[in-house]
DNA sequence: GTTGACCTTACTATTGTGGTAAGCTTTATT
DNA sequence: AATAAAGCTTACCACAATAGTAAGGTCAAC
């Protein structure tokens, strides 16, 4: 029934490269996968599963500390969403800091870049914000 | 005239960490300091100068590289400003990139999240969005 | 029975930062 | 002057997640 693949074949179904796929075994994110009398290893469908949540997990920006309290709680029938939810508040809020930094970068370098001809003169504005002392 | 001051002190003038200072030489974005007989480095004002210039540009969130050549273009008084605005430019476009990659997470993460109820209740439409098949 | 695709482990590198350890130098205190 | 404390040196290791390489074993097809 559990049709039972090679790492290749497991990272095309999941668009996973299998660098990753061992690598995720290794940290333990990911169950160990069998072996065939080789050393290939082998994945099932509980496999190739779990590397799709990985993927999405990844995608959406969590560690992988966080990745595998996730698994943790998707494999825990008896989970409290408030902890997922939780988890997953955090997340959103140091996303949202990362964005509040990415801004103010974005402001004042593009106050900078505005003022600056960018022509062959040698006159700068931004060389000259950087080289000033005093902000920030 | 101009006065030197060990690696300690420049730390403290520039609020770059010792390490980072040490760092920033080895890689060669910071102009080698001269040595006292026992080895210690001795900073001069140039240095310090250079050093808050870096530290600006890394809070701009310039890789090493760039400010590799921010500062080329900073000594070079023949410079033309094209060049810095338009490595600027690149760099604005890296930030907005990142921006709009958080945002989308930001998103995705927010409709889970709001779908979740976040009590004692298993079912959690957090878990379900990572685990299901298709998304992206 | 050889070629080519696929798999294995074990390294190396990346980026920028922090930490540690062992040991030398300088400064401050007694 | 002797000792203690603070500061400096180099040379390591670690992080997080990913990619690359090398050397070698395996499997399938021709």
């Amino acid at each position: 029934m559990d049709k039972l693949v090679t790492i290749g074949k497991a990272s095309r179904l999941t668009g996973v490269s299998a660098k990753m796929i061992r690598y995720y075994e290794e940290v333990g994110v990911l169950k160990k996968a069998s072996r065939t009398d080789a050393g290939y290893r082998l994945y099932n469908q509980g496999h190739i599963q779990q590397l799709g949540f990985i993927r999405r997990s990844r995608n959406l920006g969590f560690s992988m500390t966080e990745i595998q309290s996730l698994l943790k709680f998707w494999l825990d029938t008896d989970r409290e969403s408030r902890n997922v939810k939780q988890l997953a508040l955090r997340h959103l809020q140091e996303i949202n800091e990362k964005i509040v930094a990415l801004e103010k970068m974005r402001e004042i370098l593009q106050q900078l870049a505005d003022k600056c001809d960018g022509d062959d003169n040698p006159d700068c504005p931004i060389l000259e914000g950087l080289a000033q002392r005093s902000p920030q």
